[in-house]
DNA sequence: GTTTTAAGTAAACATTTGTTCACTCAAAGC
DNA sequence: GCTTTGAGTGAACAAATGTTTACTTAAAAC
């Protein structure tokens, strides 16, 4: 008859921190769902509850509902999006072959966050209303910033921003297709993965080549 | 007391005639939820047999699950993305500019067939593993038909089909990217559309852009 | 030390879900 | 014409869903 087993060393927190903490459980459990397979359409609010361990009222001390929980969900994967831009700035430019090696990074880096990637891309163009349109904010945010460091390594500089921009959209869409892919694969297929890694960085190179000779458009002039 | 309104004149059809139709009832019950903002794992089986108008025990005689309705919708998808590739085929080449105009008639057919790009835009990357397996296909068989056309038109015959393929990936990614947004558009917004237009014609033109610096690559050789 | 507050619990609810079973009844087969 | 077949019905089920309502109980406020 054991009556239940006391989880943590829970006295020492105080109130907030453990609310907060109950809440980080709950986002925890929707994302460790997701990349289950499931959708988040797909998700209930008691099969949530569930997987954090706690009561399906609960629920309610933190998020109105789902949506609320999702949209939490994707502002994260966007600061993790982001993350990834800073991280790159810092690296600066490696000296071989700049493409490749950003791939194996950011393949590296998707593997790193499955989680919040797998909500990226999968309920970017599917999924609730709400999300997509969230999710699609966060990405033009990310395609902004992306330019914007362009703009600072002094990539195409005679080019307007709004140019610098569809080229990073692009890039971006191509990133984030990338994404599902490289999560879908049944890990330690490294065959398969070495392939998409290929195809991935041949893209992206011929982006950049397409970007290289770009000119610019009109909508620069009156 | 109405009892029931006669839905057509039903005595006219064969008994397979009949079973063949209501099948299209489910199916196109189910394409018209899933583009009212649903979500395909987000359906329930009881919600398209009443869509449909039929009692939900009927939808056993015609499918085993959600998933076997699902697939059936995913391959008339394909049938439509092919279809419009043999269109354009048929149409040749316009003569200014090839790029604008191939947009033009995409972003046309896509409105034209909006709950197939729906599905494939959106469960794509989202929705059940096995829709998106499924769809994962059909758009690599598309994109193999489309570097084919690419081969016959004689475009960049110097380079190997793989790279060819390549190239059409990419495309075929924006495509369905964009198929998406322009679906989301809220109905009206010319500008917006126009807006979207031609960012979709600026990154089609980068590609190719690149496709005709394109330099092959060393896969052809041992 | 007493009172207040609020995170989490427990029970109950009205719906909705997927699936079963036995049934009708008209077309198809003979 | 009689029998067989099978598409569609209707009732019933166990299970799961979202949400409300009243409750405990320990930290916070005084």
């Amino acid at each position: 008859m054991a009556k239940h087993v006391e989880p943590l060393p829970v006295a020492v927190l105080s109130r907030s921190e453990r609310k907060q903490h109950t809440r980080e459980r709950l986002r925890e459990a929707a994302l460790d769902l997701l990349s289950r397979g499931q959708s988040f359409p797909g998700l209930s609010l008691r099969e949530v509850t569930r997987e954090a361990g706690v009561v399906p009222t609960a629920f309610y001390r933190h998020f109105r509902d789902l949506d609320e929980l999702g949209l939490s969900l994707v502002e994260e994967a966007g600061l993790v999006l982001r993350r990834l831009l800073r991280e790159a700035r810092q690296a600066g430019l490696p000296t071989e072959d700049i493409i490749r090696s950003s791939v194996r990074i950011y393949s590296a880096y998707v593997r790193a966050h499955p989680r919040q990637f797998r909500l990226a891309a999968s309920e970017r163009a599917g999924g609730s209303p709400l999300l997509r349109q969230a999710i699609r904010s966060e990405v033009a945010h990310f395609v902004r910033e992306m330019a914007q460091d362009l703009r600072l390594l002094g990539f195409r500089a005679d080019l307007p921003t709004a140019d610098l921009e569809l080229i990073c959209s692009l890039v971006v869409n191509t990133m984030l297709g990338a994404a599902g892919e490289i999560l879908d694969l049944p890990e330690g297929q490294g065959q398969a993965a070495r392939e998409l890694e290929e195809r991935f960085v041949g893209q992206l190179r011929l982006i950049f080549l397409g970007a290289e000779r770009w000119r610019a458009t009109s909508a620069s002039g009156p």
